[in-house]
RNA sequence: GCGCCCGUAGCUCAGGUGGAUAGAGCACCGGCCUUCUAAGCCGGUGGUCGCAGGUUCGAGUCCUGCCGGGCGCGCCA
């Protein structure tokens, strides 16, 4: 529709190009937008204020003479000039009721917006180290990640949900010996929990699981495991005590037996993961592993890549990126001087397999905190010859829990966080996928728990999902009354819907194309979120002034086929939300 | 010190490539259920858009400098 008004805009202007103007005019000049007062029309033009000046005219005049020149359609019902000489265009009735005719036609495909042209993307989202339960920082990343993967399919790109596990590294060796040392501690070994360790109940359960799985095959003596190792905090460093202790389970039970530890606590964090996001509705169709990757190689082919390349030096003993020269304020670290890699080596080693599996366009969705990690990536990838448009990074600011407004401390060591499966448990899928996608992503959220809790006005959840089940409810009203709806009926009658109410529900139901292609454009849900309650607020407000189930016919079926059209305009939304859509409440 | 994000109503926040009188929810005040679900609707109160300059027909939006808040600046991940 906006399309269609700006190339007659355009014409328009062609056409005074050859009679009155002096100087061409640019093509991006002509913008149509919708209005936010229905007294200035559906959709306005500023195109003569833009262009007041290089034609030589006042902005009025320059707008009466676009007008004149409009080329016949059958679009518009009438155009007028107004303030400082903005276009105001206003739609002929029919216009409306074929959105409306439209919206029915296409039902849950209505919305899609091909900009997409098929270019594939590859969402990479969450990706938590699996070393404990998500927690609802990554429950806002999950979240958000679904959603905007969600709106990329819909405008026509072909997308693919990812998440990356780092199940190489210390913190997994933490886990690991963290676990084992519960597993001796349930055999009756005095052996103190280490002070770097995951202090979590999660911990204990995978050791009962260890014992369960593999009885006393694993066990050492406290004294055995302890002799000769450093002192723990906070006598000693708390690093270094459980550095000394994962290389003595590593030689107490041998390269294999340390890694069937490894194994069964990753799968069992893994499982957990894979879990929790099943239930919250988060699909993930590729779990990429980084030791998988390591050992496939992909790591040293990249470094042997970026020697060969001449994007490396060796300097104290450690070998460097040259990221400075490709924008990033620093070198950077790619192996450590004791030879081990930073996260950095295989991180890269993964962007660039991503890049290799075809995606034009990697999109990672990262907490806050790691933004200074931007600029490294992108040199990386440019250094191994990719575009660093190639990669695109979403930042998520920092969720804060509140219960009662009282804030609640998360610290990830202590075993006091909030986890994901706590806080779905408590407030339910639909409140936690609406709050955490209300905010744009780059504004920091309060979660107040009692709110998303409470069944109340106050929870914006009901609001969205009401107006669904009010239609759900009047099409249940009409088969109660022995009647029923008649499409071909209401489609003959939609200039039945003439009152300001139906308007208003019209326009919206036009709008909605727009609304998620711009949200997907800006990578923006939470825009989304706003329309659809402006959509509840225009029906809700609509139900209350008329009635539906009305004696004539005609009337009758033209209401109830706005409302369809209004309730699956909905029930598309709240899907691409990941937000259900009940019959009824 | 440098970098990223933020500052809009009492509170929490929206405000596509600059546009017409700055919006919503909550809170507060007053109305609406013998009629399709009152988890709803209608009306009202509430603003120097952090401050100061600049760009132009026009700035909450763009530029510069301050002030205030969050986060990051490891051979951690």
């Amino acid at each position: 529709m906006k399309a269609e008004l700006e190339e007659l805009l355009a014409q328009a202007l062609q056409r005074l190009e050859r009679s009155h103007l002096k100087s061409p005019l640019e093509r991006a000049a002509v913008i149509v937008e919708r209005t936010r007062d229905a007294a200035h029309g559906d959709f306005s033009s500023n195109v003569a204020l833009r262009l007041a000046k290089s034609a030589g005219l006042k902005p009025r005049e320059l707008a009466l003479a676009i007008i004149e020149a409009l080329p016949a359609n059958t679009l518009l019902a009438r155009t007028e000039v107004a303030g400082a000489g903005f276009i105001n265009l206003y739609l002929v009735q029919g216009a409306h009721a074929d959105v409306l005719r439209r919206v029915l036609e296409e039902g849950e495909r209505y919305g899609a917006a091909g900009d997409g042209a098929g270019r594939s993307v590859c969402v990479e989202f969450v990706s938590a180290n699996p070393t404990g339960p998500l927690h609802v920082g990554h429950g806002r990343q999950a979240a958000y990640g679904a959603s905007l993967a969600n709106l990329l399919a819909v405008t026509g790109h072909r997308v693919h949900r990812e998440y990356y596990i780092n199940d190489a590294g210390r913190q997994v060796d933490i886990l690991t010996a963290s676990v084992w040392v519960r597993y001796l501690q349930d055999l009756g070994e005095p052996l103190p929990f280490p002070g770097n360790g995951y202090r979590a109940d999660y911990v204990n359960a995978i050791g009962a699981q260890l014992l369960a799985a593999r009885g006393t095959t694993l066990k050492a003596a406290a004294a055995t495991v302890l002799e000769g190792l450093p002192p723990d905090a906070p006598a000693g460093d708390k690093e270094q005590y459980i550095d000394a202790l994962i290389a003595r389970m590593r030689g107490l039970l041998g390269a294999a037996g340390y890694e069937s530890v490894q194994e069964l606590a990753l799968s069992a964090m893994l499982a957990d993961i894979r879990d929790d996001l099943g239930a919250f509705g988060v699909e993930i169709e590729t779990w990429s592993s980084e030791r998988a990757l390591a050992r496939a190689g992909a790591v040293e082919r990249t470094l042997e890549r970026l020697a060969a390349l001449g994007h490396t030096y060796s300097k104290d003993g450690a070998l460097w990126l040259r990221s400075s020269r490709l924008g990033d304020s620093e070198d950077r670290v790619l192996v450590r001087a004791n030879g081990q890699k930073t996260y950095f080596a295989p991180d890269l080693a993964y962007h660039l397999d991503k890049r290799a599996r075809g995606f034009a366009l990697l999109i990672d969705v990262w907490g806050a905190d790691h933004h200074g990690y931007i600029p490294r990536m992108r040199a990386g990838l440019m250094a191994l010859g990719e575009s660093g448009d190639c990669l695109e990074v979403c930042l998520m600011q920092f969720v804060s829990l509140y219960r009662g407004g009282e804030k609640i401390p998360m610290g990830k060591r202590d075993g006091q966080f909030v986890t994901l499966r706590q806080l779905r448990s408590e407030v339910g899928n639909d409140a936690c996928r609406l709050f955490y996608l209300m905010r744009s992503h780059d504004q920091p959220l309060d979660f107040d728990l009692e709110l998303a809790k409470s069944r109340s006005n106050e929870n914006p959840v009901y609001y969205l999902q009401y107006a669904h089940a009010r239609v759900a409810s009047v099409m249940k009203q009409l088969a109660a009354r022995g009647q029923r709806y008649g499409q071909a009926t209401a489609l003959a009658n939609l200039d039945r819907l003439d009152s300001a109410h139906e308007a208003a529900v019209l326009t919206l139901l036009g709008r909605y194309p727009e609304t998620v292609l711009q949200a997907a454009t800006q990578r923006a849900p939470h825009t989304l979120v706003y329309f659809l309650r402006e959509l509840a607020q225009s029906f809700h407000t609509w139900y209350n002034a008329a009635q539906f189930l009305v004696e004539d016919v005609a009337t009758r079926n033209a209401r109830l086929a706005l409302a369809l059209g209004a309730q699956q305009v909905m029930r598309n939304g709240l899907a691409l939300l990941g937000v259900s859509a009940p019959e009824s409440m």
